[in-house]
RNA sequence: GGGGGAGUGUCGGAACUGGUAUACGAAGCGGACUUAAAAUCCGCUGCCCGAAAGGGAUUGAGGGUUCGAAUCCCUCCUCCCCCA
């Protein structure tokens, strides 16, 4: 026998990673747009991205053997904050930071043998991509759409800069630990509350984990309700809104945000507490800090029972919620119970659960739930879905009330106080106001000679940026210096991979209505709420504007699981980081790439586990030496008529399987079928030596795990003339007139089996079933029924 | 607090719409090859009773529906994630 080469997975994969990466676009009709999340350009992809990327590559090489001409482009999310707190930290300007980052992050997804279309690249914070963030943003202030207004931030005052959410970990500044103020600045908005509807009602038409779906259902959060005024001593007014109107009798005090615009009058000598309320409040999270309250001078009317009741400024209360006040039910919430009896607040049952009636003195939670009306005048007695109907019509006669439609969902901050990002193109002029940057003259471009302090925005600083001519009058003016926020970027790249060069505009239309929408997008869950919610927005907006002509982004989406090492997603804190390069170098991409794929599904999490990895690197191997055999000497054994048969069949019933696994993102179980296969073959090969027919096994092994494992498999096929365009074909008659094995089954226990031929007879079934033994003896004399299923289980059923 | 998901051998996991529970891989044990080891190949391997043939129980716990339940329904327990 001939001397099988050594695999030399290095050797090789040095070999086709260049061929990858310049693999060539189809021209097929039958488009398929692939997209993967792109990654921010840290510095090193982790085990996250490298799941994501294997799956979608897996999906794309799989895609084009079925003859689909697939889109399948990558890029880089290159603006946001960890290239400007490097820049603070060591220097680098975070354009060379993250070039470089770039560069290492490609060369590592080109050693994954990742068949990307590179001439399609989009890197968000060159000139040429977020030139046209400018344009739509133009396009969007023309509109009314983006817009200016006042809105609280965190300030650090050490870092005289404003804080991310993320950035303030328990009232305090990330970095140098000040107490975190809020403050109120002019802030630019998008108006994504105007597309609330649609993008509420436009859920339905994806095909997305229902997970996800929810998610976003509950962000957006509609909730019908009543708008009700309560009168306050001295001829103020406060709205609030509640879903609960039918609790209204209920109402025993009234609650507003300490940042109340009425705060002042209603405060009387108690104006001192509620500044420190004000002071406590900041940037922490609502629900979980105790419920304070500083109650106020003045006393709000409840429109409906006539008494005066008392109004609280408490810190649970956001002004950036409904009205920034609430009426307070105590008996009926969960909230306001606590509250009322921290503060000894009468709690007045004003909902009976059906068929009791709950008393207030031994309530020790509130009843929440809807029910029937009890001291509540003329709707008493009434149900709740009923008399909220009833009393917001009465509250609508009286002038004091108007049924309303509440969103979770607030308008889209985009603002960053920070220099590596968008500038936003619009300049303050002291006679005009604000006024657009002419769209000829974008880009607004980003000054590179600025100074990185961490003290407040670069920008700011930058006096040949900052100091222009105003477009409108040409006089002096001051250029915004705010930033987009980075995931205005991500919003729109989708369309700019499908047209990357265009300078004249953002992407062209007709080619966009072609190739739109994305067909199946990948990545991680963590993205379910804000970046799927803002780009779905965008998408709606470009189409208002004529530009595209599809009203969703992402048609389908899978969300892959999470990489944990040790039960715990991996973190460099936890020191149970596998590294990407290691994992490469030690065992090469299809190792890694297998392995990835066959330890869980997609939607799993999954469990890095070194032992189980080398099992993959071994089963290539076996390919590798299996294939040479095969291949390198010539067939000397026949196999029996009977071996030929099932090898045939065997053969079919795996092509099936493997081809519907991969069509719906089964991985593990695709890899098991080609494993099993293989090792069917391996029997064979075992005890015939080169058999007549190993060939052909070995190169339908072959084709069905090259999406997986393209690097073992590209060379195998170069080695031995095996084509890999197509997936192999299977003929359904040779899986129908297989045999079947019955299942014999007595009260469901299973006591034999049976080969037959395919639609055998049942009585013919039950006859020759219960010649085997063990079933004569548990069914006994008395057979009370048969239940046949055919082709798989006959279940006996004895006994009375 | 709200929302979602998951519990199956020693481990990762499989079981299509209710029809052989534990495929495939790992780990373990035994054997072949070898001076030896690695690599490779072959075989065995969830639990209890039994020498074996065989039988019994078993999918987090308990109950229900069904000829038949890991799968459907109810109650409970544990873990994880996301949002706030």
């Amino acid at each position: 026998m001939a001397e099988i080469p050594e695999c030399d997975f290095k050797k090789i994969e040095e070999k086709w990673v260049g061929k990858f990466a310049a693999s060539k676009k189809s021209d097929s009709p039958d488009k398929f747009y692939l997209l993967e999340m792109f990654p921010y350009p840290s510095g090193a992809l982790h085990m996250g991205h490298m799941r994501n990327y294997s799956i979608g590559d897996t999906y794309k090489r799989f895609l084009e053997m079925k003859e689909k001409s697939v889109i399948y482009p990558m890029g880089y999310d290159a603006f946001g904050l960890p290239a400007e707190n490097a820049a603070i930290k060591s220097g680098i300007h975070p354009k060379k930071w993250t070039m470089k980052n770039i560069e290492k992050m490609m060369s590592q997804q080109k050693k994954m043998g990742l068949s990307y279309q590179w001439d399609r690249l989009v890197i968000t914070c060159e000139k040429e991509y977020y030139k046209w963030n400018q344009w739509f943003f133009l396009k969007m202030y023309e509109r009314g759409i983006a817009y200016k207004k006042d809105a609280p931030i965190n300030w650090c005052p050490g870092c005289q800069t404003v804080l991310a959410n993320e950035q303030v970990v328990a009232g305090k500044c990330w970095r140098c630990n000040s107490t975190v103020e809020i403050k109120h600045l002019k802030q630019w908005f998008f108006k994504i509350t105007a597309y609330a509807e649609e993008l509420l009602a436009d859920l339905e038409k994806l095909d997305w984990p229902e997970k996800v779906k929810i998610q976003q259902r509950n962000w957006i959060g509609k909730s019908e309700g009543v708008r009700i005024k309560f009168s306050v001593e001295g001829e103020r007014v406060l709205e609030v809104f509640t879903t609960r109107p039918d609790t209204l009798w209920g109402a025993t005090y009234m609650a507003i945000s300490p940042h109340h615009p009425e705060i002042g009058n209603l405060a009387g000598s108690k104006i001192g507490e509620v500044e420190k309320l004000r002071r406590l409040a900041v940037s922490q999270n609502p629900e979980e800090k105790e419920k304070f309250g500083v109650e106020l001078d003045k006393k709000a009317v409840n429109p409906a029972t006539g008494e005066k009741i008392p109004i609280y400024a408490a810190n649970f209360v956001l002004m950036e919620y409904g009205t920034g006040a609430i009426m307070c039910v105590p008996a009926h919430d969960k909230r306001d119970f606590e509250f009322a009896k921290k503060y000894k607040i009468p709690i007045r049952v004003v909902i009976n659960p059906p068929g009791k009636n709950l008393d207030e003195k031994k309530m020790e939670n509130a009843y929440t739930e809807e029910g029937i009306l009890k001291n509540s005048g003329n709707f008493s007695g009434m149900p709740s879905g009923k008399a909220k109907r009833e009393i917001a019509r009465f509250l609508e006669q009286k002038g004091t009330g108007k049924t309303e439609i509440n969103w979770h969902l607030r308008d889209w901050l985009v603002s960053r106080q920070r220099y590596w990002g968008t500038p936003i193109p619009i300049v303050n002029c002291p006679r005009c106001g604000l006024v657009a940057v002419n769209e000829r003259n974008l880009p607004v471009e980003l000054p590179e000679n600025v100074k990185f302090t961490g003290k407040g925005n670069p920008l700011a600083e930058a006096e040949e940026f900052v100091n222009t001519k105003c477009p409108k009058c040409g006089g002096p003016a001051k250029r915004e210096t705010d930033t987009l926020d980075t995931f205005v970027d991500s919003s729109w790249y989708f369309l700019r991979y499908l047209d990357s060069k265009n300078d004249s505009a953002p992407f062209s239309s007709e080619i966009a209505n072609r190739l739109m929408p994305v067909d199946q997008y990948i990545g991680g869950i963590e993205h379910a709420t804000m970046h799927l919610i803002y780009a779905r927005f965008f998408t709606k907006v470009l189409r208002d504007l004529g530009l595209v002509k599809t009203d969703e982004p992402f048609k389908k989406l899978l969300c892959q699981g999470m990489v944990l090492k040790d039960g715990a997603k991996m973190s460099k804190s936890l020191g149970n980081v596998v590294s990407v390069n290691e994992i490469l170098d030690k065992f090469g991409a299809d190792t890694a790439r297998l392995f990835i794929l066959f330890a869980a599904p997609p939607e799993r999490d999954l469990e890095w586990n070194a032992e189980s990895v080398r099992g993959c690197h071994r089963f290539l191997k076996k390919i590798w030496n299996l294939a040479h055999h095969a291949f390198s000497t010539q067939p000397v054994a026949g196999i029996s008529e009977e071996e030929k048969k099932e090898l045939h069949f065997v053969t079919a019933k795996t092509i099936r399987n493997v081809e519907n696994d991969l069509a719906r993102f089964e991985f593990n179980t695709a890899i098991s079928a080609i494993q099993e296969f293989t090792n069917f073959i391996q029997g064979l090969f075992g005890k015939h030596g080169n058999f007549d027919g190993f060939r052909e096994a070995m190169k339908t092994a072959i084709k069905l795990l090259y999406p997986a494992a393209p690097f073992i498999t590209s060379e195998l096929s170069e080695k031995f003339s095996i084509s890999l365009k197509t997936f192999p074909e299977y003929r359904k008659e040779v899986l129908e007139s297989h045999e079947k094995e019955i299942i014999i089954q007595v009260n469901g226990k299973l006591r034999g089996k049976l080969k037959i031929k395919p639609g055998t007879s049942e009585d013919e079934v039950f006859r020759k079933a219960i010649e085997i033994e063990t079933v004569r003896k548990f069914a006994g004399e008395k057979i009370r029924k048969k239940i046949y299923v055919p082709n798989k289980i006959l279940n006996i059923v004895t006994g009375g």
